[in-house]
DNA sequence: CACATCCATTCCGAAAGTGGAATGTATTGG
DNA sequence: CCAATACATTCCACTTTCGGAATGGATGTG
């Protein structure tokens, strides 16, 4: 099972997460959406099924894929000590910014 | 010039970006950290270095990484769309475990 | 000026990711 | 029951990625 930054890695399937946090869709829907043919979209859903990403049910005939966002959370919990990062990045920023105002 | 979300993929490089968090460092001292030798270590660093995550500066005949944190700004962006559906979740679970609570 | 150190790069071979075509399966409609 | 629809899966070629070994360049040291 891989990681969700795995599945992330390839534009289709952030894509795809995209257009699912709007609301669940088929795969036809999707592969639509995306301009992918039928396999290709079902393997990216595979991908994102494997790494928690995505849920799906059986309606009628259809496979209606839903957003997992679980996953996005923890990374987003991998960010956090970069925040610090980059907010120490502004505040230097605005402390020159007020310099440049401040003859 | 590949994507921060492409550089991200990889584990050892999401460690190097943890260490280089705390403060910057030399290949040798990032290849140590992640036991990787030192070919590896540096073909890493350049995947980071195309998705515009770290910088380098010479040092005497060291090279030292320091971490670039804008393009893991990019990746926050890119998460803000799915808070609304995570927080959704929580907001589920709490009415949850309220109605549990009342009986 | 040798010689060692620190690192980037190149050249492999192995492994993994990706798309297309074909095939298999379940469900619906006639 | 038979054909069509909606997907998943498998097989195959292609490309990319990755590590190790070897090499090369630049900077220190004696």
């Amino acid at each position: 099972m891989p990681h969700a930054f795995d599945a992330l890695a390839d534009p289709r399937r952030r894509a795809m997460l995209e257009a699912l946090a709007v609301q669940e869709r088929s795969v036809g829907e999707l592969a639509e959406l995306l301009a992918l043919r039928q396999p290709a979209t079902s393997k990216h859903l595979a991908v994102l099924r494997d790494a928690g990403l995505v849920a799906d049910r059986h309606e009628g005939r259809r496979r209606i894929y839903r957003l997992v966002p679980e996953p996005l959370v923890e990374v987003d919990d991998w960010l956090t000590p970069f925040r610090e990062a980059w907010s120490r990045r502004f505040d230097a920023l605005a402390a020159h910014l007020d310099a440049m105002e401040d003859p």
